[in-house]
DNA sequence: CGAAGTGTTGAAGCAAATCAATTTTCGTGG
DNA sequence: CCACGAAAATTGATTTGCTTCAACACTTCG
């Protein structure tokens, strides 16, 4: 199914808002993002989609998308076929897995909202950190408790409802505190705990197997 | 299908996070809403839910849910047992639906995220009584573009990420300013398209039939 | 009538935004 | 391979939107 293989440069919106959608994608290499511009020209991200994930999960019924869809990095697509979809969920068990995909990224926008109601900046920006830190632990991307930051601090900002320049002194911060270390774009997190302490990080919301996140925690891959 | 009613109080705790669920809820009667509780003590509300939504859209899906369920006034739920959905979504086409409750419910989430991201209180605060003028228009709960706002302002304060003070202040802004007027809890948009200035509101993302909203926009109901 | 919950007000403090450079990194072409 | 320009990261100074604290008033209801 995964055929149409599309790549795109950082920053490309791939769709722009409210455009008429004749196919998902399937990230799969690269971070992506869903956004929405305010009519002041502000951003804000409202989820990040790692290699694996789904542009939309409403490849069932069509619709207008709201939300813009855009490469955070370079990024690698499969194109598929509403059609496509819709014949594999009758052959194969695919609705199955569109509901987990479905369920899994509304756990993570309800986080993101308690993150922006109820988290500080710092917390947030740990809270960040340990999600992305999980998240790319599934997919293989994290060695030694460290991945690569694919965004700018930019990015961070508008995905955090923050300033960039209060982006770049909560990272400063964290490095301060012995929490992470970050060389470029490589993050390491040196103390797991503390910073899931320092982020109210709770891993139960992803709804993952118990020894999954065991293996997570321990080893980092 | 609706035939176990239930009624609870206001603030009263339906499902705790975490709690297994045997069932699904259909709110007829009052506002309830999905919340999470911080480990230091601050709560964020994630969505209200008015008369007619459904508390969990993942009836399909047996699984943990890992957000609270609350009522916010005194309400009357239907329970709906797992079975008896997924039998009617064979029987009858139910799962239709689902998927449009899900998509609402999604729109609604994500419109959240850009509000506590990118939106100033008193813009917050605009939009969302644009939001609930245009939802609870839909159920016939609107009348001359004013309409009873169940919730208490530490509630408000809670759904929009701010303190109860400023929520108070942000209020009296409003009035201020002409563009809502209250007595006691009915609140009345004196100046719908002001307000959805103030507030950068754009019901595009509700997905809504034009027509039905004109009908919103010119009367009220 | 009193108590609890809700709304309102004022003063003070602080987290984060804004503004404005400056430095560093990085990609690209000469 | 270096030079250049642009993007990204960093820093300092200042401002502000919002929180916090603390008191007080109003409403509701047993």
């Amino acid at each position: 199914m995964l055929t149409r293989i599309q790549s795109y440069g950082a920053r490309g919106d791939i769709l722009a808002e409210g455009e008429k959608q004749k196919s998902i994608y399937v990230v799969l290499q690269g971070w992506a993002c869903r956004f929405k511009l305010l009519p002041n020209g502000k951003q804000q991200i409202v989820s990040i989609l790692l290699p694996g994930d789904l542009s939309e999960p409403f490849g069932v019924t069509p619709h207008f998308i709201e939300n813009g869809f855009s490469a955070l990095t370079p990024v690698t697509l499969a194109r598929v076929s509403l059609e496509d979809i819709r014949e594999a969920s009758v052959r194969d068990n695919i609705s199955t897995a569109l509901w987990w995909d479905l369920l899994f990224t509304t756990a993570l926008e309800r986080q993101h909202i308690v993150s922006l109601g109820r988290r500080t900046a710092l917390e947030r920006l740990a809270h960040l950190l340990c999600e992305l830190h999980v998240r790319l632990s599934l997919v293989g991307q994290v060695k030694e408790h460290g991945f690569e930051i694919g965004v700018t601090q930019t990015d961070i900002a508008d995905i955090l409802g923050l300033s960039t320049v209060h982006v770049n002194r909560s990272l400063q911060d964290l490095r301060a505190s012995g929490l992470i270390s970050q060389e470029g774009r490589w993050v390491k997190i040196l103390d797991l705990t503390g910073l899931r302490e320092e982020a109210l990080f709770d891993p139960a919301y992803m709804h993952l197997d118990p020894d999954v996140l065991d293996a997570i925690d321990g080893l980092g891959v």
